[in-house]
DNA sequence: CACGCCTTGAA
DNA sequence: TCAAGGCGT
């Protein structure tokens, strides 16, 4: 029981159901640890926004860990292997990654612990069904939610349950040695951070206590109204659970039972499935990302490798400013901007805006979101946008293009969310607080508004772009057609 | 093989 | 009403 036990710690940030910690705590002293993984491919770094969330978790993980959590940052492979030397240990544990780059980077590290000896121990603590697990009849995997989600999961062998937290005998010894095992003081971590990261600490406490007040709450208060209200972005009536369970502060696991467990009530029965289907849906996009390890970058559907993007980079810098002139497009961006998290739905929106009527590649979405979102996930943020474009393989319908002035009248009707987030168009009448362009000047006046000053004009013509962007799609048909 | 089905519309 | 087309059984 006093021998050193490594537990490699990566998007697993928390002590309660931790197999790897748990299982390793039952057979010495352990020596958690958290490598910045710096041979991951510039492109998938960490956005800004992650990266302030990681550091936060990485402060509450430490406190929790009585200042026992050892950071390094550099290569893991070669780091894992000082530590072992310099502590003795013959064991590593760790809990599954399951992007491209960790799966390369964890089945090489196995292989090269293994055959210095060490003993190697990975877990599931991230899904609850591992994505080879799910298959259809003829054992390939599905490509619709559905029938994955209904038939493959549901009829499989249920996730595991919880584990306790752990009681851990900390390995407190002072490690020293090579210059890979130069540690980082946990203090560094938000010693440096920008000043513009407080916007994102302001909003949202990082934290493993933190991410079980938001489930609690949220099953206590906002399950009973979730099927409505999930979809008015002005209201908190989401679980806000997505930055948590990106870096592991709570499981997947967690959420399932937890959930059932304490919404199970009469009348509740709706909102509790499609809640459960919202966490099948993160299953979904790792499942995908499993199985099409190019998800992030190629189109899953071939076909849109013709389709005719636009390139104007102005028009996706008014978006990503939230300068568009459509108010509910601008106030999601804006969001984003401000609090590193935007509501489910105007995600939906502002991607189909820039997709479908700016006609912008989904690639330059999908990378403001991952360097923007502090819920970034590789997984979830490839496949959504690959769905909005169209080019997924369960996709949502080229043809169906969001317009955001009915979206924002339907889901944001009185404009409060608009006014939160744009603050120029805050006294304006909701009658044309989704269509400012369409006010008297004498409206516009008295609110304060002067469009192209104050606020923008319109970027685009709204039916002239839906016309473009569906004959762009047809023009894909044609092409095939005389391929054929 | 045929048929029902597919997260979240717009005109 | 319109809008593909392929998936899954």
């Amino acid at each position: 029981m006093n021998t050193p036990v490594i537990v490699w710690l990566r998007h697993d940030l928390r002590l309660a159901d931790n197999p790897a910690l748990y299982y390793a705590a039952q057979t010495g002293r352990v020596i958690p640890v958290f490598i910045d993984d710096c041979t991951t491919p510039d492109q998938w770094s960490l956005g800004a926004a992650s990266r302030c969330w990681l550091n936060h978790s990485l402060v509450d993980l430490n406190d929790q860990l009585s200042g026992q959590l050892r950071i390094f940052r550099g290569d893991p492979l070669p780091i894992l292997l000082s530590l072992v030397q310099q502590t003795g240990a013959q064991e590593i544990h760790w809990n599954r990654c399951y992007t491209p780059h960790a799966i390369g980077r964890d089945s090489q590290i196995k292989l090269a612990l293994k055959s210095a000896g060490i003993e190697v121990h990975s877990y599931n603590g991230s899904l609850l069904w591992e994505p080879w697990n799910i298959s259809k009849a003829d054992g390939k995997p599905y490509k619709i939610f559905t029938p994955y989600y209904r038939k493959g999961c549901l009829n499989a062998a249920p996730p595991s349950e919880p584990l306790p937290r752990p009681d851990l005998q900390l390995f407190t010894d002072e490690i020293t040695g090579s210059d890979e095992l130069q540690q980082t003081p946990v203090a560094e971590l938000i010693l440096d951070e920008p000043s513009w990261t407080k916007k994102i600490t302001d909003h949202w406490t990082v934290s493993e206590e933190a991410a079980w007040q938001h489930l609690q709450q949220f099953i206590r208060e906002r399950l009973p109204d979730y099927q409505e209200g999930r979809d008015v972005p002005s209201l908190e009536a989401t679980s806000s659970l997505s930055p948590y369970l990106q870096w592991g502060q709570i499981s997947p696991h967690q959420v399932w039972y937890y959930s059932q467990q304490q919404g199970n009530q009469p009348g509740l029965e709706d909102a509790l499935d499609t809640f459960l289907k919202e966490l099948a849906w993160r299953e979904f996009s790792y499942y995908l990302l499993y199985h099409n390890p190019k998800m992030a970058e190629e189109n899953l559907n071939e076909r849109f490798n013709r389709f005719p993007w636009l390139n104007h980079p102005d028009q996706c810098q008014d978006w990503q400013q939230g300068l568009t002139g459509f108010p509910i497009i601008d106030a999601g961006m804006r969001q984003l901007w401000q609090t590193g998290y935007m509501h489910n739905r105007v995600r939906m929106l502002v991607a189909s805006f820039l997709v479908k009527n700016q006609r912008q590649h989904w690639h330059l979405g999908a990378a403001w979101f991952w360097d923007t979102l502090v819920d970034a996930d590789l997984a979830s943020n490839s496949a959504s946008w690959q769905w909005v474009a169209g080019c997924g393989t369960d996709a949502s319908p080229y043809f169906r293009i969001f317009n955001p002035v009915l979206q924002g009248q339907k889901f944001d009707k009185d404009g409060a969310y608009i006014r939160h987030y744009i603050p120029e168009l805050k006294t304006l009448p909701s009658r044309y607080i989704h269509t400012p362009w369409e006010a008297p000047e004498q409206v516009l006046t008295e609110a304060g508004v002067t469009l192209g000053s104050s606020y923008p004009h319109p970027i685009l013509d709204l039916k002239q772009s839906r016309q473009d962007a569906l004959s762009a799609f047809s023009s894909l048909k044609e092409q095939q057609n005389q391929v054929l």
